[in-house]
RNA sequence: CGGGGCGUAGCGCAGUCUGGUCAGCGCGCCUGCCUUGGGAGCAGGAGGUCGGCGGUUCAAAUCCGCCCGCCCCGACCA
């Protein structure tokens, strides 16, 4: 019996088994140098998909590509007093150049907000060259203390969006306009149900006014932010001196947002769907979508049978969404399982007796259910299954995610259900800033998000006793 | 930075306590035959400065010292 990786049960070894399905599906690896990882064609394939469909979205939504240097001024960073608090702790700083020590130490782009509007500055005079709603698609570093494989790592991919505007209600409108963007790639796409919220004061963005989040709920229960989208205010254009005159002549203050999502999403698409299998991908995110087994035998010629099998592939209609396994030094079992530990939606088996009764076996990779399909329908059925995949795993997660939500009412209910069964407690909160970091010291548990369609509901805040007006969600995070 | 674990073939490990045919096993890999509807079988074969440096000894993967690296857990963070 041969073995590829084995994958630890979730139930035995969360973390093991999170790092024991990247391992088996062959999606990243270490690189030798600490807390970085290389992405592997199997985890870059996802982040591609990611990157076309939101950069089509950003598109839609009017937004351009450009891109922004790595190395940024020391000196820029000090700018944003806030900014460089919650930033310079965490950056790589270069200090030689050319074999030469530089004359100012250059960081390497933790975020890229200093470096832009210094430019925006350049480019901005007049109400008419607003607004600027440009996108990057970048690397950045940030230096961590402890690192998980797309979770966290030191350098990582990611898009930030940093876009300037007239008015404030603009801006604003800009910052909810990109959350939305991210709560449909998340559910629409990635098949991740989330919680779009506001971020308490806590825990916001160093320098924005207001910080909005995407949240989910993984297999162990602990929320992991998927998105963010910042209204920056007038910060930026404070710190940097970026004015425009408006329609009376007057001048004024810009007003910035700035957005982003990153690599993470790979980590929270792993522990949202995949199983002690191994990974699971959702259709419409899938770089290969089907995989064709051909059964090859001595029952009937394999170069027959094979020939069928690329026959049938075509027929899908996936194009290079679909791809044939004819290797022959591998059993079908074999392979059935290595297309599993890679989270491929959807098998599909062709032997002989398949193609005497011309029909073709599909099998899904969430449920494993096998169901036979006549080759005259194959496209459609195919098509249809992979839909039904996809709405399959986002109601299951959101089931679950459902399922471990609890509205909480004291601090002792509050503790039981933190530690067990855990998950996102609905909690009334003060809205005191105090509180929260005695909540988080004791318990763990931060606020995730001030849930954007909290209702209105008199409460009084489980710690303190002090009133409250909605719920909040509090979570142990990632 | 603390706590725990680990470093022996591509991967997973045994051997270390009790120095001496301990350079070994499984998987993978290569060749051939045979097989293929849930991780096949047989035969042959390639592959290792035992993390590094130093020490003890007639003799070190094994004992001692120092160093390096990695993983997991905790404090910071997308």
């Amino acid at each position: 019996m041969s073995q590829e990786t084995k994958i630890t049960p979730r139930a035995q070894d969360y973390n093991q088994w999170y790092i024991d399905v990247i391992q088996a599906a062959e999606m990243a690896d270490y690189s030798p140098v600490k807390g970085c990882m290389v992405i592997r064609p199997t985890g870059y394939a996802l982040w591609e998909n990611i990157q076309r469909v939101l950069d089509g979205m950003f598109k839609d939504t009017g937004h351009v590509n450009a891109y922004f240097p790595l190395l940024i001024p020391e000196s820029f960073f000090k700018k944003e007093a806030e900014h460089v608090e919650g930033f310079a702790p965490e950056c790589a700083v270069v200090t030689h150049g050319g074999g030469q020590k530089l004359e100012e130490p250059l960081f390497i782009r933790p975020t890229s907000e200093t470096i832009i509007w210094s430019m925006y500055k350049r480019w901005i005079a007049s109400h008419r060259d607003l607004p600027i709603l440009i996108n990057q698609w970048a690397n950045v570093v940030r230096w961590e203390m402890r690192t998980r494989l797309f979770l966290r790592t030191t350098e990582f991919l990611w898009q930030e969006g940093h876009t300037a505007h007239a008015t404030e209600a603009e801006a604003e409108e800009e910052t909810r306009r990109m959350l939305g963007v991210y709560q449909r790639l998340a559910e629409d796409h990635l098949a991740i149900p989330v919680v779009p919220g506001l971020k308490s004061d806590r825990e916001k963005f160093a320098g924005a006014v207001r910080t909005y989040c995407i949240e989910a709920m993984m297999q162990d229960h602990r929320a992991l932010q998927a998105g963010t989208s910042h209204m920056l205010g007038q910060n930026f254009a404070r710190a940097f001196d970026v004015t425009f005159q408006d329609d009376a002549g007057q001048r004024q203050l810009v007003w910035a947002t700035s957005w982003g999502v990153s690599t993470r999403l790979i980590g929270a698409l792993i522990m949202a769907h995949s199983d002690d299998k191994g990974l699971v991908v959702p259709p419409r995110i899938a770089a290969t979508k089907a995989v064709v087994i051909p059964i090859l035998g001595k029952k009937a010629d394999p170069a027959v049978v094979l020939a069928e099998a690329r026959k049938l592939a075509d027929e899908t209609g996936l194009g290079r969404g679909i791809q044939v396994d004819a290797r022959e030094n591998q059993s079908p079992g074999w392979k059935y399982n290595h297309w599993e530990q890679r989270g491929v939606p959807v098998r599909i088996e062709l032997g002989p007796r398949d193609i005497d009764s011309g029909q073709a076996v599909l099998v899904r990779r969430d449920t494993g259910e096998k169901k036979p399909v006549p080759r005259a329908g194959i496209a459609q059925a195919l098509a249809d299954l992979l839909e039904d995949i996809h709405r399959s795993l986002y109601a299951r997660a959101k089931a679950y995610r459902d399922e471990f939500t609890f509205d909480v009412d004291s601090a002792d209910e509050f503790r039981q259900k933190l530690e067990s069964p855990g998950g996102f407690l609905r909690t009334h909160w003060c809205g005191d800033g105090v509180c929260e970091g005695k909540v988080q010291e004791e318990t763990k548990a931060t606020i995730r998000c001030i849930p954007l369609d909290a209702k209105p509901e008199q409460g009084a805040c489980p710690f303190c006793g002090k009133p409250s007006t909605r719920r909040v969600i509090y979570a142990k995070a990632y």
